[in-house]
DNA sequence: TATATCATGTAATCGGTTACATGATTAA
DNA sequence: TTAATCATGTAACCGATTACATGATATA
């Protein structure tokens, strides 16, 4: 019965209107995927269904741009309610973090296999992460971009400057990469592990 | 079509019984809060719906243990069809990890809440995390203690010896600490950084 | 007396994922 | 010509969570 009436993806989507302005939900599963992929994914068909649940809040409102080419484009504002569920928010407690990470799962049972499968896994590993890592530093250098079609329509924002706002920003991208690095190394030190116990394995 | 006959966490699952020997479903939830929590957390009714999901594909069978003040306890140990399922999975590829954390979330957006906001939920995030940190470091001295349930029935793992299955295990225990202490090294900088910027608001 | 633990499950719900669907434009 | 992109959604499924259910024992 006391199911919340909004999820963190709720506010992830709110947010990303509240900090960029009005747009359509490609347009936002678009920014999700650059601007808050390292700690919440969304797929579009998600954030289709929160647009609904939060017009239904109130916290949002629809206006079509008709287009003659292409299908008409429902871009979505935030109201005043949505500004005020979006600071009402940051003073709920917040679900803590619970890792559900299938390389370290099987790591962990790595001994039912033969060591060579279990280095495989990590240089697996290391290779998706190395990319990632690449990407979140170059996504840290290139975030003023997604700055540009934000309408600064009299500072809506009574609690932070333009420069404060990105701030947040990238203090949350420097821990992704921390993230990211961290688990790098792990990999490699596991990796140096796995093959110094069976040296004729490695190749 | 496609849909995979197991998850991570059926694996799981198994592997513990691989691991540690027959055990009943409460059994199971104990050492997957003890053994697991880091990277893959599950719920009790969850690992039922596992160990019925393995009883229909053979990797398990089930035993009844007849008991006079408590309900009967239905004891579930690995076949051999078990066995071949961990070490096939040991050679798929793993689905890549996605943080999904609503702190990290939160924080993107603290510019829509008042500093002093921002800051008390990096608090709650520094207390929780500084006090798992503290019970991976505990869980990994204690590591040894779930050994002793565990019967050494013939040596049934071909790949590895009894102290190198231990090994995984310590492994990934150091990456959760490492996680943590990660996760905190960020927290407390935020922290200053937030506190730094509006010091009439720090108390 | 009341809570916690032992011990086992079922049922309902829901966020998240995958697949299905449409149709035009544009670049390889 | 084929694939990718633009643009928008719906439907089905499922893992995971939460709540419901039972009943004895032991501890505070």
């Amino acid at each position: 019965m006391d199911r919340p009436e909004a999820y963190p993806i709720t506010y992830g989507v709110l947010g990303l209107l509240a900090f960029w302005g009005p747009m359509s939900g490609y347009d936002l599963k678009r920014l999700f995927d650059h601007a808050l992929a390292p700690m919440w994914a969304a797929a579009h068909s998600q954030i289709y269904k929160e647009l609904r649940r939060m017009q239904e809040l109130g916290w949002v409102e629809m206006e079509r741009e008709e287009q003659e080419t292409r299908p008409d484009r429902k871009v979505y504002h935030m109201t005043q309610a949505g500004r005020e569920a979006l600071a009402a928010w940051q003073a709920q407690p917040s679900e803590v973090l619970q890792l559900r990470d299938e390389l370290l799962l099987k790591i962990t049972f790595g001994s039912f296999a033969p060591p060579a499968a279990v280095a495989a896994n990590l240089r697996a590993g290391i290779a998706f992460h190395e990319q990632r890592l690449l990407q979140y530093r170059q996504n840290l250098q290139q975030l003023p971009v997604y700055q540009q079609p934000r309408q600064a329509s009299g500072r809506p924002n009574p609690y932070a400057s333009e420069s404060e706002e990105d701030r947040y920003f990238s203090l949350v991208a420097r821990f992704a990469i921390a993230f990211e690095k961290t688990y790098l190394d792990w990999l490699y030190e596991t990796l140096a592990s796995v093959e110094a116990e069976k040296p004729e394995e490695s190749k």
